[in-house]
Formats: C-alpha cells, structure tokens, sequence
DNA sequence: AGAAGGACGATTGCATACAATCACTCTGGT
DNA sequence: ACCAGAGTGATTGTATGCAATCGTCCTTCT
C-alpha cells in the first residue's frame, strides 16, 4: 500500500459561506420545501448583510435547492423525488468514470509519468476516512457514516483529477443526501466494506476494476433506497427494478408508494 | 404526430443575466483562459455595479467557468479537454435518462394518467427548432446548428420533467460547447437526421427505444469530437476509442495529440 | 549581496441607502 | 354580487461607500 510522502496534511483553503450554510440546513430538513424565503429574513438569521444572502441565493438556485421569480421572491424548491432513479443512474456513470480515471492516474503516477502535489493529500484523507469509518463501525454508531461516505467518494472523485466531474458528483451528492432525508443512517453498514476495496483497486491502478467495483457498489445503493423509498415509477435499469421487487418483498414496511413530491 | 392544443407559445420566462452574458463571451472565447476579471472591469464591461457582477461570478465559480479566490481575484478557468471523455460518458448516460423518462411521460400523457401545461409548449418549441434546424441544412449555413442542436437536446431534458437532470445537463453542454471552441460547425451535419428520429419514439411513448436512439447519438458525437481533437488518452470506452482510432486512420489531418490545457 | 520586514496600492467583502417592480387589498362601478 | 382599477405595502434589484485583506515593491539590516 503505497503512501510514502507524510507531511502535515491540511487542508487546502475552504471558506465557510451562507451558501454552505443554508445548504446544509435545506438538506437537514431546517428550512423546509415550499417555504418562503426572503433575502432580509435569511440575512437576519445568518447574522449578515442582505449582499452575501443574495449571492449565496444564485448558487443554490443554480444548484437546484431554491426557486426564484423576479421581483417577487425565493422559495425552498421541491425534493426532486419522483427524479430518484434517474439520480442514481447519472451518478452511476459518474462514479464509474471517476474511479475509472483514478486508477489510471494512479498508474501513470507510480510510472513517473507525472506527480501532481494534490495527490498524495488526497490519497492520505481518504486513508484517514477509511479508518475513522471502520472505528465507528465497530463502535456501533452509524450516524457519522453517511457523511464519511460522501467525502470518500468526493475524494475520489477529485482524485481523478477532473474538476467538472468532481463539481457535478458533488451537487449530485448533495440532491442524494436530501433525498435521504434524515432517517436514512442504517444504508452504509452493508455497503461500507466496500470502498477499502475500490480504494485498492485504485491504488493498484486497475482502472477496470476500480470502474466495475464502483459500479456494483452504486448500483446496491440505488437499489437500497428505491426498495426502501418505493418510487412510483420502478427503476429504468430492468436489474435494478428486479432486485427492488425482491427486496421490497422480503421487508415491505417502509415502503410509501403514495407520496411524490414533497411540498409544505 | 400529436400536436393538437395551439396557443401562443410564449417562453416561459427568462431575463438575460450579467451570468448569461459573462458566461457566452467565455465560450464564444472573447475571454480567454486564464485572463484575470476584476469586478470593476467586468462592470465597466457590461455596464452595471459591482454588485450583479459579484453574483454573477459566484454562479459563474459554481458552474466552473470561473476560478476565484478570496481576496485575489478571479480568473477564467481552464478549458477541461482532458476531461472531455467522461465529461461525454456523463452525458451519454444523462441523456439516455431524459429521453426514456420523456417517452414515459409521453406515454402517460397519452393514455390520460398526467397533463402538464408545459408539456405542449416544449413539444411545439420542439417542432419549430427541428424544421428551422432543416431549413438551415437545407439552406447550406451550418453555423446556427450547433446552438439548434444544444436546444433540441435540452429541450427534451425538459420534457422529461426533471429539472434536476435538465440543469446537469444544461451544464455538461456548455462545457462540451466550450471545448468545440470556434471552429465547430460542421458536426452538425451527419447527426442532424437524428433529432427527428428521438422525438418520434418519444412521440411513440416508446421508451427504450428512445434511450437506444439517444445512446447511439451521443455516443457518435462523443467519437467524432475525439477523433478530431485527439485527446492523449484513449477514450475509457473500448468501442469508442476502436471507433476513434479507425476515423483517425481515415482523416488525420486536425489531429493534434500535443496540447492538454488551453490556457493563456 | 541576499533576505527579512514594513508600507503602499489594488481588489475584494460587506453594509447601507435608494429605486423598481410586483402582489395584494380596498374602493368604486356595473 | 362580481369585476375592474388604483393605491399601498412588501420585496427584490442596484448603486455607492467604506473596511478588510492580500500581493508587491521598497527599504533596511545582516
């Protein structure tokens, strides 16, 4: 397992903005869909000007998260639930090119082909995921996995050196996680072993491998929350809807085939 | 062919952003990679404040034309061909999600089950973009099919009714836009045809066969973009790179295996 | 001569103030 | 009773002004 050069690991630049920060209570359910939200309010409860508030209001409109008419004001948009499927199909194709892209930058990089500064960083954070992952494992609380799970795959996806990939996975992560919601904490023990093997294959630089490895493991992901979930549409993938009929029928309690959207 | 409620079709709303034009001039390459935008030079530019310049670039950042940091700057980014593989491998698998979900919805339509209000107006846009795209075959100009072409393609993101896949979408295509630069007019031909194919089976509510169709589309676009501008690596698809170096073989003349960033 | 330190200029980040636009309500008429 | 229309309040859109921060150049010490 190569990871030689050690250095003090910190991270490169982030700045916390509104933007992250009314993201993150869209996604944690806070501000609810559907609900209005208005520049001087938002300004007052994250204790800024209405200037950053309006800044940050164009990103999550251009990500998706509010809805806004002009002159007349922005809102919390719709859980694009009825989109699930097609969701985790695009994140499907994405994944697999970013792992597929990895390993081949990790071969070239063990050939001396090229040595890029970012990374070793990279590879050591995702070391550092992976043990912490496995430490709350066998400590039993899996509330922290699902972020842990989100940042190894952004990792990776930056380990593929593909900005615009990287950019895309990370909004669609996004849209994922607030499908899940809130409740959704118990989907990464089975699935969680996983990504120490996707990690290999990268590291050994076997793009094919890392490429059907991640592809197996969304695609379970997918099927975890769609049989869970039970969409109204079944999945466009016929395998996919298969193994979401058979898993619906051994455990058909939380399934809730009505609603389609979630509004307020 | 169903095209029974007519109205005026009206476009739905759309107000020409400081982010718009910013973001056409990046494209159109008037601003080149690389060059430094101040905010006060941007709004002498255009002819505004700082104000929607400063939003502008925030979404311009999100979006990854733009690469800023806090206090410095801002600075048009790199041109990702490096990426352009998966960043078509992305969008292959994109819009086969929309053109399937498009024939379903289609189909639902038909038999009753869904009547949207946009639905129509897409449909007709639609219509109007496919025989304007003829005319303009016809005619010999091919300069305006390209933009017809991303039009079309979008369009039916709409029509199946996710925004979510729809703004991805509208992302990967101004990228992919970005990376045919200029002289990019002509590709257009051979594909045309196409369009009028996918929106019959989506018109037939015929669902895989509107993904199969949509698949073959991109994925020819995907081989004709690589053949011409040789990318260093091979394509991570085995059938696309056999089909890019075959059409190499044939007409290597625009080849250009050297450059990997266009920068300035 | 080379390097460390400090001051200056340029640019961004933010707050306040004002103008434009839209939704809503209340009034008046038919 | 219902509809049309003007007025009003609320909210967004934009401009200007100031403070904070960073890069750079010059000075100064070793």
């Amino acid at each position: 397992m190569p990871l030689s050069p050690d250095e003090p690991a910190l991270p490169p630049l982030v700045r916390p903005t509104v933007q992250d920060a009314i993201r993150r209570d869209i996604i944690a359910g806070v501000l609810t869909p559907g609900a209005r939200v208005t520049e001087a309010s938002l300004a007052q409860r994250y204790d800024v000007s209405r200037v950053p508030v309006r800044e940050a209001l164009r990103g999550l409109e251009s990500e998706g998260f509010i809805d806004s008419r002009p002159h007349v004001g922005s809102r919390v948009a719709a859980i694009p639930v009825h989109d699930a499927d097609d969701l985790f199909a695009v994140r499907e194709a994405l994944e697999v090119s970013t792992a597929r892209s990895a390993a081949r930058r990790a071969a070239a990089l063990y050939s001396g082909d090229e040595s890029p500064e970012d990374w070793w960083r990279l590879r050591r954070q995702i070391a550092g995921l992976l043990d912490a992952g496995d430490a709350h494992v066998a400590a039993g609380d899996l509330d922290p996995l699902v972020g842990i799970n989100d940042q190894i795959h952004i990792a990776i996806a930056e380990l593929s050196g593909s900005a615009t990939l990287t950019r895309l996975l990370r909004q669609l992560s996004w849209k994922i996680e607030w499908l899940y919601a809130a409740d959704m904490q118990s989907r990464g023990k089975r699935l969680w072993p996983d990504h120490r093997v996707i990690v290999g294959a990268i590291d050994a630089g076997d793009g094919e491998r890392a490429a059907a490895l991640m592809a197996a493991h969304v695609r379970e992901s997918r099927i975890g929350y769609l049989s869970r979930y039970g969409i109204t549409r079944p999945s466009s993938d016929p395998e996919v809807a298969a193994a979401v009929r058979q898993q619906q029928g051994g455990a058909p309690d939380g399934a809730r085939p009505g609603a389609d959207t979630v509004g307020a």
